[in-house]
DNA sequence: GCCAAAGTGTAACTTTATTACAGATTGCCA
DNA sequence: TGGCAATCTGTAATAAAGTTACACTTTGGC
């Protein structure tokens, strides 16, 4: 999933990322308890990644209040599920938005807006895999976190007048 | 730089880092203090990332005793100079063992013994451009960390007699 | 309706990183 | 050569991120 659109129907990205944590969830003989479904609303709200101590400040203003350690494992259990994404450079969390399994997506973020987009791409991950493989390494598992500007902001970058 | 053999001869490595250290902090007009080479010796003792408040208890040992600001600054400074990595995944940081200037490197890490290889694979850069360009992103920077088992671990784990 | 598994809530605490500020050192050049 | 700006140092306090411990509650299967 690239970047949206700047006038996406947010609505409608939310509310089937809050359908596919109930599929996971049942498939998986997890519950979708109340904190959780709290927890991956808030991070809905966005295509930022957002800590966890922001995530209490924002469900505290929607009145329900959860300590760090609440929100750390209903956090476990949406990256358990797929369902979202811890950015390590950041020490921040994101919903995934990806229709499929995303096991190791690549995360570009963009250092202006801080908007966030995942993608899997197939090369990638081929020449990850083969590059690994050369070096005697058996991969398991990936953090690939992309910096840079993301289209709106790159375009900007070379229309100061727009700012 | 893949993983090193088990009886490679460390001195010479870590030698040739601080050879240049030295040389990149004159290019770059920068001094190298008592505390850059401290902590610079104190990561080059393994090929290992090590936490900022291990390298205070390490480098105390030493007879030196620094403050967490104290080595987050010379961290800057070495990481400024590509003599140092942060592993982001880790919270702990790296020295840097290739010869040539390693402004993007990926990085593997063994789940088992914790040690740590850098690669700068052409391909998988290469990869990473086109992926991001074709979403119209603008990379700027990167992070890749790639979790597995190295040369060593792997074959043990399939010879588990050698435990 | 009982029981084990999973989830909750609260508090204290550890680990990692930053800010603030006064003092010392260095290298340049007037 | 001595003064000054830039850089580096040391100390303390604090902020930010993450974990542990533990007693209690809810849930779903049998």
């Amino acid at each position: 999933m690239s970047f949206p659109l700047k006038h996406h129907r947010h609505g409608n990205c939310a509310r089937s990322a809050l359908a596919r944590l109930d599929a996971r969830a049942k498939k998986s003989g997890r519950r979708v308890t109340d904190n959780v479904k709290c927890v991956l609303s808030v991070l809905l709200s966005d295509h930022r990644a957002i800590g966890v101590y922001d995530i209490a400040a924002v469900s505290a203003d929607h009145g329900k209040s959860l300590q760090p350690v609440q929100i750390y494992r209903a956090l476990d259990t949406l990256m358990a599920l797929g369902c979202a994404h811890r950015i390590e450079s950041a020490n921040a969390y994101l919903a995934c938005h990806a229709e499929g399994d995303c096991t190791a997506p690549q995360i570009m973020i963009c250092t202006d807006c801080k908007r966030v987009a995942e993608m899997e791409n197939e090369t990638v991950r081929a020449a990850l895999d083969d590059a690994t493989h050369a070096n005697g390494f058996v991969l398991q598992n990936q953090h690939v976190e992309l910096l840079g500007l993301c289209p709106d902001c790159s375009s900007n970058a070379v229309q100061p007048a727009q700012h």
